[in-house]
DNA sequence: GCCAACGTTGGC
DNA sequence: GCCAACGTTGGC
C-alpha cells in the first residue's frame, strides 16, 4: 500500500513548475532542517505519492494552495548540503559518517486540474483532522491519510 | 533538566 | 508589515 505525504514549498524558492522543468521531472528534496519532518522523510518509500504545496512565502501575495502531485523516486539518503560549508544549510555537526538531515528524490507526476486553497482545505469536512491546518503548524513533511488524499483530490478535479 | 531568549515560518 | 506559534539554543 502506497503511502501519501504533503510537502510544502515556497514558489518563489522552489515551485511545482520547476520540479515540472527539471530533467526528467526529478529533483533532490533537500533542506529539511526539522527532526520531525525528516523522520517522517526517512519512512517515505519509492511510489509513496506526494502533494505539492505553496505556501504563501515571504512577500505573502500568493494564496496558499496545493498545486500538484509528485511520486518518491529515491527513498532517503544523506542530504548533501549539510557537508557543504559554502551552503546555508551546512551543519557543523553533521559528518558523512554521522549524517542528521536526510533527502529523498521527487518526480512530478502532474500538475493538479485545480488547484486547491488552504481555504478551501478548511471548508471540506473530511479534512478537519488534516495537520496541515492545525494552528500553528510548521512541518514541511506530513503524512496524510488515503481519506485525506483522496478529499484532497476530488477538491483538485482529480483522481 | 529547565526555561528564557532568539530565529524562523507562514498566514493574515 | 505584523505577529503568533513553534523549534532550537545555550546559560545556569
Amino acid at each position: 500500500m502506497l503511502r501519501t505525504w504533503l510537502v510544502k514549498s515556497e514558489p518563489g524558492v522552489y515551485s511545482f513548475g520547476d520540479l515540472l522543468a527539471s530533467p526528467g521531472a526529478t529533483t533532490l528534496w533537500d533542506g529539511v532542517r526539522n527532526y520531525e519532518a525528516r523522520n517522517f522523510m526517512r519512512e517515505m518509500r519509492e511510489g509513496d505519492r506526494v502533494l505539492f504545496y505553496h505556501s504563501g512565502g515571504p512577500s505573502n501575495t500568493l494564496v496558499p494552495e496545493i498545486v500538484g502531485v509528485a511520486e518518491v523516486v529515491r527513498e532517503a539518503y544523506a542530504d548533501p548540503s549539510q557537508f557543504d560549508p559554502e551552503s546555508p544549510l551546512f551543519d557543523v555537526k553533521a559528518s558523512p559518517e554521522s549524517p542528521r538531515w536526510l533527502a529523498v528524490d521527487l518526480r512530478a507526476r502532474e500538475r493538479l486540474p485545480r488547484p486547491v486553497a488552504l481555504a478551501a482545505l478548511r471548508l471540506e469536512p473530511a479534512l478537519a483532522g488534516m495537520r496541515l491546518l492545525r494552528r500553528g503548524n510548521r512541518l514541511s513533511v506530513m503524512p496524510l491519510t488515503q481519506t485525506e488524499y483522496e478529499a484532497i483530490l476530488a477538491l483538485a478535479g482529480s483522481g
